[in-house]
DNA sequence: AGCACGCCGACT
DNA sequence: GTCGGCGTGCTC
């Protein structure tokens, strides 16, 4: 039996599968989706296998055999090794990349090499050679360590690398090398009575070639009782630690022994010692939502509005048929039942299911009403989880234990073998792209797994993305790829909110000067008075502090990057975002020196300082980067605004997103239009689905909410429609700008960013890059052309320019944008000239790297 | 990614 | 004349 085998070195040249031999000791082991440890030139790595043969076109006498198998079950299946190897193509990554991604941090590998003194080289021969001081020095070192990292001996003896490289060739130096996943499993002290059998937790046992398996045997069963009586009577507390295992003979964890029966751990430890009892460390599950208990929810009574769109849904589930759905709902039109219901269906067939959220709306209150509903059926995958507990609870996918998913973005890659089911929600979020390699859209990959598996898709939205509204209108020639469902009332029939534009250009112009209208702070007055409460958001992307001199314009930069430091109040600090970099705030211009130097824009901070001032007294809770980074910060920010412990809840995109409190009456945006201003062609698009979801935020109970948006371009449609409520009114007004200009979804998007320390060369590279874009893109269209297929091809290169931010840790960066349209896929085309100008990338230290469907075009 | 093999400058 | 710089190429 041979295996191919894709290797754990993200390069070029490595990007293909290797063929191993299966010893006779792993067959029945090494399946399709199995984690392997495989030697690979002078190591042993881990790889993933993805496919079996009865023979190989490789020469037998350089094949190599998989060395082990590290787990059970293979954590990946056939489909998600197909996906890996489809997502390689469309997204031009590594096929290591995609399989990794589709597993938990946990599983993947971190390779270690020690070294130790050899025991042949103390005793025999050596002893009569005369060893430098150097030597005696790491002999000596290893001998009191016995076994060292390579890494901490070679920090030990920074200049000694060439002398313990040459050691370890004269086997004075032995070296051995491991191969881990990035974290144990979580053990606990378990208590074993006599006879009971320890739980199969088989998930992570590694199997050897060479090795068979040994089953853990427990021996004969003493009578508890009857050592219970023996002992002396002062022993009554391990009496009754005897007694109770006696009754009850199952295994048990210690802590939880100790806590039944208020015994210390050395009396149970004292009875291990005795031999009677067992006393073993065993693998267990992390609980992220152990002690939380989730009330009970039963499915509601359905509008008839949401009883359509569920009929259809479960008519596509019960045909087992393939359909993408675009679900578009006002905020408070139900959406969220209409998921729970569709997922009862696809569990009552006996298929699973995943829901998406984005991350920032992953709130406790999603997560509980889904383990409301389908309890303990559910798995809960964010980044908030550690990296164990994300483990745990992907464990339980594997084991069949649950078979509802609800997560972010990587969630879409849970080994489930019946998928039914794959729900989106707020589809149009950004926070589905993966911004680093794999860079691929959650959207895309639902896609595709519900094709693969005859299931459907359900991409839920307010304010959907152009691309998907658009793929719901019928293309030329066909039916739509995605069929529309409309909810349009909300399910308490409580009227969205009033909005308010307010120019902040006319307030300027009166005299004010303040970061707040004067509607803005008289709303917030009276909300105070009445023991109401306040949403503010700060649109902050684009919108960090800076820091500038008001005498000679001077603004603080990072010396490594072309962008402004920003401001960090904690700290006094200014920070680089894109490379770290950080200097103190500086008291005098360093061009001038005049004082006059002080921080613009508006941060959070800002705002939370300025309402302070304005209103003392006044409690705001702040989230941001700087106070949500610490785990579990973002629930205990908003149970706190829930219990009314503060007035105003001041934030980034993050309040805008899926909260809902009861005594919210007041949103107010401080700044709208800052991301019309960036480099990015959907910036309208943000703008306007921003608006509309924080609009969504103000009175959705009993009480009336209204909404101020400040802006100075209040004549801008994004702004204008959002203040409606009016999704269709955007999209009229937005889709002929994309057209004209030809961008998404009139045509695809691939960006190339080519990284250099030099510019000439850098620009010397681009230009070559684009040139051949453009052949074989020209040779294409031709090719379509002549071909007759009436295929509708497009391929157009821009560029190359120097990128947005022309320069990241001392690296200038240039980029060409690849827009093209047909089936004759573009992503072909670039990886053919990526493939050509490899030798020259790796040979003059440049990087080019693919960005396909690239949220914005920095 | 590592690591080895292989061809040109400053040293015993 | 050698030690060692890192350029080039391979890993089943």
């Amino acid at each position: 039996m041979f295996a191919k085998v894709i290797v754990d070195v993200p390069a070029k040249q490595t990007n293909r599968a290797f063929d191993y031999s299966v010893p006779p000791s792993l067959q029945g082991w090494v399946e399709v989706g199995s984690r392997v440890g495989v030697p690979f030139g002078p190591r042993v790595l881990q790889g993933f296998v993805v496919e079996l043969h009865e023979t190989t076109t490789v020469d037998p006498k350089r094949l190599k055999a998989i060395r082990h198998v590290l787990d059970a079950a293979p954590p990946l299946t056939e489909e998600l090794v197909q996906l890996g190897h489809w997502m390689s193509s469309t997204y031009l990554c590594h096929e290591v990349t995609a399989l990794q991604a589709m597993l938990p941090g946990a599983l993947k590998a971190k390779y270690e090499r020690f070294v130790q003194a050899s025991e042949a080289g103390s005793a025999g021969r050596t002893e009569l050679l005369l060893l430098l001081p150097a030597q005696e020095n790491i002999l000596n070192y290893l001998r009191s360590k016995g076994k060292a990292k390579m890494e901490d001996l070679l920090d030990a003896f920074p200049e000694d690398g060439g002398l313990i490289r040459q050691m370890l060739d004269e086997g004075q130096l032995v070296e051995t090398q491991g191969m881990k996943d990035r974290l144990a499993t979580k053990k606990a002290l378990t208590v074993f009575p006599p006879g009971a059998h320890e739980a199969s937790e088989a998930a992570t046992e590694t199997h050897d070639a060479g090795t068979s398996g040994n089953a853990p045997g427990l021996g004969g069963s003493a009578d508890l009782l009857a050592i219970a009586e023996e002992l002396p009577a002062r022993s009554h507390k391990q009496k009754e630690v005897l007694r109770y295992l006696h009754e009850n003979p199952r295994p048990i964890r210690l802590t939880e022994l100790m806590d039944k029966l208020q015994v210390g751990a050395g009396t149970v430890k004292g009875l291990a010692d005795k031999g009677w009892i067992g006393l073993r460390e065993v693998e267990v599950m992390r609980d992220p939502y152990a002690n939380r208990h989730f009330e009970e929810t039963k499915p509601l009574p359905l509008t008839p509005e949401q009883q359509s769109v569920y009929d259809d849904i479960a008519a596509t589930l019960d045909s087992r048929s393939h359909q993408v759905y675009l679900l578009q709902g006002v905020t408070g039109s139900g959406k969220t039942e209409v998921y729970l219901q569709a997922i009862s269906r696809c569990l009552e067939q006996g298929r699973e299911a995943i829901v998406l959220v984005p991350e920032i709306s992953l709130t406790p209150q999603m997560v509980e009403r889904f383990k409301g509903r389908f309890g303990d059926e559910v798995a809960v995958m964010h980044s908030r989880l550690s990296l164990g507990e994300r483990y745990d609870e992907w464990r339980k996918i594997m084991r069949r234990q649950v078979r509802v998913v609800i997560g972010a973005r990587s969630a879409v890659f849970v080994p489930f073998r019946q998928l039914g089911l794959i729900i989106i929600d707020e589809e149009h979020e950004s926070s589905y792209k993966q911004e680093e390699s794999p860079k691929y859209h959650a959207r895309d990959i639902a896609a595709w797994r519900a094709r693969y598996n005859g299931a459907a898709v359900v991409l839920g939205s307010a304010t959907p993305s152009l691309e998907s509204i658009q793929k719901t209108k019928a293309a030329p020639g066909g039916k739509p790829e995605y069929k529309l469902l409309k909810m349009k009332s909300r399910v308490a029939g409580r009227p969205l909110p009033p909005v308010h534009i307010v120019d902040m250009r006319e307030e300027l112009r009166s005299g004010n000067r303040s970061m707040f209208s004067r509607l803005l702070h008289r709303g917030l007055e009276e909300r105070l008075l009445k023991g109401e409460q306040t949403v503010l958001l700060l649109n902050r992307r684009g919108y960090a502090t800076f820091v500038m001199c008001r005498t000679c314009g001077y603004v603080a930069g990072c010396p490594h990057c072309d962008i402004s430091l920003t401001y960090h109040q904690v700290s006094r600090t200014l920070r680089c975002h894109y490379c770290g970099y950080a200097e103190r705030q500086m008291e005098l211009c360093p061009d001038c020196g005049s004082e006059h130097i002080r921080h613009f824009g508006t941060g959070t901070q800002r705002v939370e300082e300025e309402l302070v001032k304005l209103f003392p007294g006044i409690r705001v809770i702040r989230m941001d980067v700087d106070t949500t980074t610490e785990k579990g910060s973002h629930e205990k920010w908003l149970t706190m605004f829930r219990n009314k412990q503060a007035d105003v809840l001041l934030g980034t995109q993050m309040v805008a997103k899926g909260l809902d409190f009861p005594d919210v009456t007041l949103v107010g945006v401080i700044a709208a239009d800052t991301v019309l201003n960036l480099p990015d062609f959907r910036s309208a698009e943000r703008t306007f689905q921003l608006l509309t979801q924080v609009a969504g935020r103000a009175g959705r109970h009993q009480l009336p909410g209204e909404v101020f948006v400040q802006t100075y371009t209040p004549e801008h449609y994004s702004v204008i429609t959002a203040s409606r409520h009016d999704y269709e009114g955007f999209v009229e007004e937005e889709l002929p700008h994309r057209r004209k200009l030809g961008y998404p979804p009139y045509c695809r998007l691939i960006l190339i960013t080519l990284t250099h320390e030099q510019v000439p060369l850098l620009v010397r590279t681009a230009e070559a890059v684009a040139q051949r874009l453009r052949e074989l893109g020209a040779a294409e269209q031709e090719n379509v052309f002549a071909s007759g297929t009436g295929e509708d091809f497009f391929m157009n290169v821009l560029g190359p320019v120097a990128s947005p931010i022309p320069r990241i840790k001392d690296r200038y960066r240039f980029q060409c944008v690849v827009k093209y349209r047909g089936e004759a896929s573009a992503s072909r085309i670039v990886a053919k000239v990526l493939d050509e100008f490899a030798e020259r990338t790796t040979k003059d230290k440049l990087t080019i790297s693919v960005d396909v469907d690239p949220q914005m075009l920095m």
